[in-house]
DNA sequence: TCTCTCAATTGGTCTGACCAGATTGAGTAA
DNA sequence: TTACTCAATCTGGTCAGACCAATTGAGAGA
């Protein structure tokens, strides 16, 4: 048998994960046990691990072990891929999308949140109301909220577009105007609504509430 | 002075590459040239530039030399950082993110559709009707028709990610049940309807026709 | 049953070595 | 001077074995 390359085990790996053979979130064995079992040293077994962490097909965690990436969208997304893309799409364009994704995810959101879920966003609103916050502060916790119920649908696709959409809108803050006291009160009152009606289920009331703050911050691009 | 991990060197380079200081197409140092440098072992450097190599940075010939890459430039901008995302993501959330932006940009096609937009569609239309076609062709004439009438939008983002999702679908056609000639050709027919309601500007009645042909398509991943 | 402790395990890094192909330059032949 | 040859040198790829610090899990002790 012909030794085997970094480039091999990469590749060998790369098919496994994509056939299913490995699946999400397992469990690699350790570096040591894996150069056994190819017959490589443990260098090739780490070059090629490598690789694959920059790929995102795993996640390495120090002095743990490496998974198969569930969450490789975190991984692949930061140095390289979507939000490459994202960011230099015209922030035109990257709000219809936006606005699309949107006001039809909401209702798998309602359907698939779970507790937790729910936990997070309640504790989000409350920390909106208690608190005296800024505008600055109140931009912020409003795209949070947005990418929490993005978070609910569980659809990891509509999760990392959110993500980046998110990241994109917070750097380009200058683009958007300033909400005002007024408008900001009456989006928190809305929030509170919408958890209220997702924890009860209620798809068409939140669809309806979600729609009507859409329509608010979406309206607010300079120029347009 | 704290020693350098694999993880400074690698943003080391991402910066100097991004900013220009290391140009493209310019020869890195040897790596035992470059562990001297940095003051780390061959190895750190070796991982470093493994990463590098598959996020696209650099460019590793055996036995000649590591190169910034030229490629760089000219994938930030492409569809290749996107595709990298939307070929890992599990079928079934993009084709939930399909359906989504898909049953929602057809208005926008409808309205901001040009003559050469129009054109190209009843071309493929006329492709389909007039020959014999396989199945398999179909499937991509099918495919490609979806991702003209994405074109007509003239949205960027809504090009872009349905330019990968359409790829994505292809590679995978083994997911899909087969459409049958039956189908085939009442979808055939459903295409005519839309474009020639496109052609009248009829957004209620494309709208209508495109998710009735949307539904079927989406209704054939095997398994869900 | 629960808590705490500690040794084994893990990834990250280091050193130093050998291989085989690529590069280069000095010396030879024209 | 010019053209060619070929060996010394350099390169990336791989290997073996070592140490570190954080994590983890099983066993000891409560």
């Amino acid at each position: 048998m012909e030794s085997l390359t970094t480039e091999n085990i990469k590749k060998h790996f790369i098919k496994e994960i994509e056939n299913g053979s490995i699946s999400i979130g397992q469990k690699l064995d350790s570096e040591r046990q894996l150069s056994k079992e190819f017959k490589v040293s443990r260098s090739t077994i780490r070059e090629a691990i490598r690789e694959l962490n920059a790929l995102g097909y795993l996640d390495t965690v120090n002095k743990v072990g490496t998974y198969v990436c569930s969450k490789y969208l975190e991984t692949a997304t930061d140095e390289s891929s979507l939000k490459k893309f994202i960011d230099l799409a015209p922030i035109i364009d990257l709000m219809e999308v936006r606005y699309i994704l949107e006001s039809n995810f909401v209702d798998l959101a309602v359907h698939r949140a779970e507790e937790s879920d729910l936990q997070k966003i309640s504790n989000l609103v409350k920390k909106m109301k208690t608190k005296n916050i800024s505008e600055t502060d109140y931009y912020k916790y409003d795209l949070e909220f947005h990418y929490l119920i993005a978070k609910s649908t569980h659809n990891v696709v509509i999760v990392e577009l959110m993500k980046v959409i998110r990241d994109r809108i917070q750097s380009n803050r200058e683009l958007f105007i300033e909400s005002g006291k007024q408008t900001m009160e009456k989006d928190i009152a809305l929030f509170e609504s919408i958890v209220e009606n997702m924890k009860l289920k209620n798809v068409k009331e939140t669809k309806k509430l979600y729609d009507e703050h859409l329509r608010t911050v979406t309206a607010t691009i300079k120029g347009s």
